[in-house]
DNA sequence: CGTACTGTTGATCAAAGTCAATTGAGGTGG
DNA sequence: CCACCTCAATTGACTTTGATCAACAGTACG
C-alpha cells in the first residue's frame, strides 16, 4: 500500500525550488478573517520555505514519526488514514490543496494517523519553531490556523454521521457533495482544481464501505441520473439531486456563504486520476 | 428529547456561586505542559467566573445559538449531538468533567452541534473576550487549549473508526475502554468520579447502533464475563479482556503514559444513573 | 505483451435494523 | 400505602443492507 510507484523506488520525494502557489491555503484561512498584506506575505513566505514533491501513493507522514512540523498541501490530493491491528486501512480524511494535513503534529505525543499522497503532490512543511515565530509576530495568523483545525474537527464529526446514519447511496452522495464544495472553494477558475483524483476504493473506504458495494452504489447513482461514470471518471450530473438525496447541508464546513453558493453552480466535476500524470 | 425534567419546567438553569472545582480541567490541560502557579491561578479564576447548574437532559448549548463563549464541564456528563433532518439524533461526543465541550464556539460561523447534560451538571462558561485576555497574558494556556481541541479531534477520528470498522461487541467494548481511561485520568480518588451516567440508548447511539442491539450486545459481553449488568449499572469486570477484544490502544487520547497506566488498575467501574439524583 | 491496478458482476450470507410487545424500577400524587 | 406514569431495559420474530467470496474485464505502463 505505501509502496513507491514504479520507476523511482528510491527517490520518494525531492525538494523543489520552483514557484508554487499557496493561495489556496491563504484563501482558506481567510474564510475566518481578512489578513493584512503583511500577514499574507508572512504566510506566503512561510509556506514556500520548505516544499517537496511527493509521488502518488507515497505515505509522506508516518504515524509513528516524531512530528516537528505541520504539512500543507499545495497541489494534489492526500488522504489521512489509520491502520487497524489486522492491517486494514481506514481513511479518516481527504486533504485538498490549501489543507493542513497534520495539525496533530503540534501535540507532543505520537501521531495516530498517517498521510498518503493520492496523486503526485506538492507539500509544504512548516516547523513548529517557524510556526511559533509566525504566531508570535502575527497572532491573527495563529488564530486562523486554530480555527482551521476546528473546521477539520467539524468535518470529522460529519463523517461520523455520514458513515453511521446514512445508507450507501446517501453516504457516497454526501461525500461527493462535500468534496464538490470544498473543491469549488479553493478553485480559481483553473480546471485542474476541479479534478478529483479518487479511486472507487478510496471513496468507499472513506464511507466505510467495501469496494464492491461502492461500485454498485455508483452504478445506482448513475441509473438515477445523478452522476455519470465513464472509464475512471465520475462526473456529477445533477448536483442539486445529490444534495437532496444525501441531505447535504454545508454548514459544517464553516465557509463563507458565497463560497458555498459558488459550488451550487451547474457543471459536472470529474473525479478521476487526471493528476496522476502531473509533473513531478 | 430536550424536554425539561419534571418539577422545574421553567427553571432550566441557575447561576451558582458556591465553591466548584476546576481541577479536572487544569489537570487535563497539564497533560500537555506544566503550568506555573500564576497560570494555574488565572485558569482557576477564569473557570469560576461564570458557573451554572444544568439539569439532566437539558440541552444547554443549542446548535443555532450565536456562540460567544466556550463551556467547560465541571461536574456531571454531557453529550454533543447532531440532528438529522428527519429528527434522529446522533451523539458525536461524550464530555466528562474537565472537558471543553464547544471549541467550535470560537468559530465565527454557526455551530453545527448541540450539547445536552446527561445528568445534573455544573458548567463553566468563558467568554471569547475573557479567553482572549487569558491567551494574551498567558500564551501557554492558550496553547494548551488548542492542544486540547486537537485531542478532541483525535477522539473524533477514532470514533469514526470504531463505528465503521468494528462489530457491535468491539464497538461497545472500545467505547467502554475509552471512557474508563478518560474517567480514570481525571479521577482524584473520589468514587463519584468513577460513576458513568450512560443509558444503553446513549451508549448505542454513540456507537451507531440501535438500542435493542446495544442491549443484546451488552448481554453477550456479560455472558463472556467481561462486564456485569445489574439493574441500570454496567460494571466492567475484566478490563484487560475488553482491551483485547476491542483492540483498544489509548495512544489516540494523547495522555501522559502514567495516566493511561493508572486506568489499567483493577476494579470495576459502574455506568449508571447515579449522578441523576445529585445536588442541583 | 505481461504485470498490476482498478473496476465489474454474481451468488451467498450474516450482522444489525425494524417492528412489536412486555417487564421493571423509580417517582408522583392522592 | 397504593394506583399510576414514564422511561429504560428486554425479548422475540422477521427483514434488509451491505459484507464476503470468487471470478473476470479493462487500462496503463514498462
Amino acid at each position: 500500500m505505501q509502496i513507491s510507484p514504479q520507476g523511482a523506488p528510491n527517490i520518494r520525494q525531492e525538494t523543489v525550488t520552483e514557484d508554487v502557489s499557496s493561495t489556496a491555503f491563504i484563501r482558506k484561512l481567510e474564510n475566518h478573517l481578512r489578513f493584512t498584506s503583511s500577514e499574507r506575505d508572512a504566510l506566503q513566505r512561510l509556506t514556500q520555505l520548505n516544499v517537496r514533491n511527493v509521488r502518488s501513493r507515497v505515505t509522506f507522514i508516518e504515524a509513528s514519526a516524531p512530528a516537528s512540523e505541520i504539512s500543507i498541501i499545495l497541489s494534489g490530493w492526500a488522504c489521512r488514514y489509520k491502520m487497524m491491528p489486522d492491517g486494514r486501512r481506514i481513511i479518516v480524511a481527504f486533504h485538498i490543496p490549501g489543507d493542513v494535513c497534520d495539525f496533530h503534529a503540534l501535540l507532543t505525543t505520537a501521531a495516530d494517523t498517517a498521510t498518503e499522497a493520492m496523486v503526485n503532490a506538492k507539500v509544504s512543511s512548516i516547523s513548529r519553531q517557524a510556526l511559533g515565530n509566525l504566531t508570535a509576530l502575527h497572532p491573527r495568523a495563529g488564530q486562523a490556523l486554530w480555527w482551521e483545525s476546528l473546521v477539520s474537527a467539524s468535518i470529522q464529526r460529519e463523517w461520523l454521521v455520514n458513515a453511521t446514519r446514512r445508507n450507501a447511496s446517501e453516504r457516497v452522495a454526501h461525500l461527493l457533495c462535500e468534496l464538490h464544495v470544498r473543491q469549488a472553494a479553493i478553485a480559481d477558475g483553473a480546471e485542474e482544481a476541479l479534478c478529483m483524483p479518487l479511486t472507487q476504493a478510496d471513496l468507499g473506504n472513506a464511507c466505510g464501505m467495501t469496494t464492491e458495494h461502492t461500485n454498485r452504489t455508483l452504478r445506482d447513482l448513475q441509473k438515477a441520473d445523478l452522476i455519470v461514470l465513464d472509464k475512471r471518471v465520475i462526473a456529477i450530473k445533477d448536483p442539486d439531486a445529490l444534495v437532496e438525496l444525501s441531505g447535504f447541508d454545508p454548514a459544517y464546513l464553516h465557509m463563507q456563504t458565497q463560497k458555498v453558493a459558488s459550488a451550487r453552480s451547474p457543471g459536472a466535476i470529474a473525479i478521476d486520476k487526471c493528476l496522476n500524470t502531473a509533473e513531478v
